[in-house]
DNA sequence: TCCAATTCAGTTGCGCGCAATTCAATTGTG
DNA sequence: CACAATTGAATTGCGCGCAACTGAATTGGA
């Protein structure tokens, strides 16, 4: 094989690895908008249901995403009143986003949401497993 | 496993393939930009390097983007001098997009990029020929 | 042939992502 | 203690993605 032929689209692993995440974040999207959400808020709704009161830095550190994408990210969750936002009192660099009675409510509307996308990828659980251990080991290789 | 377990971001496919994405394109950014591309523009690109003269629907197949997504991409590679643009005189609702000499010189520049990538995902030819099977898999299932 | 339906590109509007910068609060060092 | 360096969030600017829509060109059925 030449190297010419590593920039034939179809021999490379970031095209579909982008058109299938894509494609992922388009299977939820018609679930997520019966709450409200997009993808990326309904990750951060994934974190405060774990940990709820977590700071933006943490949030960040979590979803690997900057304030650049979480601040206003956050301030359209707090309009749709699913959280809150305020200055910590120890450090008042930094913002505590907490859930409010709504956004804890929207758990329970959130629950069947998981399994539908398990089913529509259309793998076992093994192979969903097995997956999952693999992209993120290209992550974790890839980011550091 | 409760249902309550697979809200856990750890659990989640998705989420590490939405993660490993933005990684990759990370890792593709500093090299493109020697070139004066981004991620997407590079895409199109190589289907223009693998086939001249393709219209704006064939590229948003091969791509998975649509009109939206292209015409304001094309209109900037357009600008950049890298491509034309022009009307189809057979059917006039269709564009065709074209690559200019500059556009064509760049695909030896690019060359190397491919595999400077390969390096940074820490696999193996194997692995990553592996590994782009069963997303390629994933993507077929989800978005059908 | 006519004209309704379809197709193709473009436009608008919005929500990310992310680089780069700003600004206030805090920390660490002399 | 002073003050330079660092940290955390916010802001700005730009390029996607994509849904929804527009308008022109083409197609296909009555």
């Amino acid at each position: 094989m030449s190297p010419e032929d590593f920039l034939r689209l179809d021999l490379q692993l970031c095209f579909p690895l982008y058109a299938a995440s894509r494609a992922m974040v388009q299977a939820y999207t018609p679930l997520l908008s019966k709450l409200g959400l997009t993808y990326p808020q309904y990750l951060v709704m994934l974190v405060l249901w774990e940990t709820d009161g977590v700071t933006v830095k943490a949030l960040g550190e979590k979803l690997y995403l900057d304030s650049g994408t979480l601040t206003p990210l956050l301030k359209r969750l707090e309009t749709l009143a699913f959280v809150r936002r305020e200055r910590s009192k120890e450090d008042a660099r930094s913002v505590r986003v907490s859930l409010t009675p709504q956004g804890r409510a929207l758990r329970r509307k959130a629950t069947s949401i998981p399994e539908a996308i398990a089913c529509r990828t259309g793998l076992s659980l093994e192979e969903l497993s097995r997956l999952r251990r693999d992209v993120l080991r290209l992550f974790e290789n890839v980011s550091k």
